[in-house]
DNA sequence: CGACGATCTGACCAAATGGTCAAGTTCTGT
DNA sequence: ACAGAACTTGACCATTTGGTCAGATCGTCG
């Protein structure tokens, strides 16, 4: 296990030939009304393989799990996927496309206090809704972020470059308090990911088997009134 | 670093014969003013796990590695742990004597502002200087726990429990707003080990190689503001 | 219907890895 | 100095695992 030992640059998406597969073939949308048969395998692929990669690591999860788990003989796997990290870096870019996004809500007009809640509430769904997403987005990062290194001090960077700006702005209005824009962005990331990703310990400490839609409700409104209270001036807060 | 020789809560150490081990013996303090050449060699793989089960979680760490790291023979590594597992215990063992703590500070006397700040910097000093130990502990979450979910339910959840018991004090004193306990805990854990277990992320985004005193004095400055206003009444800030 | 590419899959294989062992070497107490 | 325990280590080994392959089978289109 654990490979991927030579520096991994490219920015997750390698993924040369997205269309053509091994044995070389074209898309076709052919006859079955919802896409090809290729289609409905990767996307299967694709979902066992955050399961388990978010379960297991990269280096823990086995091709043969995944597999399994789709209910696809191994080598099958391997005529989608050439190999284990091609996968893998197909199913980080699933969740990048997730994760990228909901700070697009940061803009100069809109009231910071509203943006704020917002992107708390999208981010808490989102948790709940896809949380091995969120963890094999976690691992990635824990682990030295090997194959997505490039896109952090790019695409990221940029982006949160952006949002800070933002920020600034909302300050210089006097909306909010003169905190650190990436450093604030940091601790919304922080307390939002935490419910995905060490879900067993906020289970276990809660005491239940699984979070709830009440735990979840709970979790968005004690972050959304820490995080306001915490960074808004009063005239923000209106 | 004490071994998890004398008793220790977790139920990690599911240690047995801690004293004696491979070939049976017995602990000798002897000439050697400064402990046996034993405690040297199980500190100096205690070390070297750390790091490399940090950078690359259990299934990915090689045993071959870590005794490489400790600049010992592979087969030497195995005579003071028999297992890859038994050594990954010790380090988590060794990590949660660490983490168990500073949440000790909350106690119904004081003053919250203050305890919680203390807090803060607290846990981001150790975020600062041992990173591996948080990334072990959060790769063991994040996968699961399957070495700790009896210590998560036991011991932390009482713990929390207990702080949970403050809070509510504190709150009940007019001194915070009225949230719920236990998610304010997650909060703070969230935002203290932040910079710790994403740290290549907070790099990307901040564009630095490491991170400075410089950068972890604003990151603790701006947790606590946040946290601080966030969680206080008027009162509570005194 | 026949051709041809896409898909499927059991059987394999080489490398990596956790762990073992037996034959030393070094310590320690007496 | 000596016995016996503690420690060291190169050589091994069984298993796991990513990945390959060649020979089916299936689907589609002219």
């Amino acid at each position: 296990m654990s490979r991927q030992r030579t520096a991994r640059k490219p920015s997750i998406s390698s993924d040369k030939s997205s269309k053509t597969r091994r044995p070389g073939g074209l898309r076709k949308i052919s006859a079955n009304g919802r896409g090809t048969i290729r289609e409905s395998n990767e996307v299967r692929l694709l979902q066992a393989a955050e399961t388990v990669f978010a379960e297991r690591g990269f280096s823990g999860a086995t091709t043969a799990e995944i597999a399994a788990r789709a209910k696809l003989p191994k080598a099958n796997l391997h005529y989608y996927f050439r190999t284990k990290a091609e996968l893998y870096r197909a199913v980080l870019a699933n969740v990048l496309e997730l994760w990228l996004d909901e700070l697009d809500r940061f803009t100069p007009e809109r009231e910071p206090a509203e943006a704020i809640a917002e992107y708390v509430a999208a981010k808490l769904k989102w948790s709940r809704m896809r949380p091995n997403a969120s963890k094999v987005f976690a691992n990635e990062i824990l682990h030295g972020a090997p194959f997505m290194k490039s896109y952090l001090s790019n695409d990221l960077r940029r982006r949160v470059e952006d949002k800070a700006e933002v920020i600034r702005h909302w300050i210089a209005r006097g909306k909010m308090r003169p905190l650190d824009p990436k450093h604030f962005v940091f601790q919304l990331w922080a307390v939002t990911q935490h419910y995905a990703d060490f879900d067993v310990q906020v289970r276990a400490v809660l005491g239940r088997g699984r979070l709830t839609d009440r735990d979840f409700a709970a979790a968005t409104e004690n972050i959304s009134a820490l995080i306001l209270h915490g960074c808004l001036t009063p005239s923000g807060s209106r």
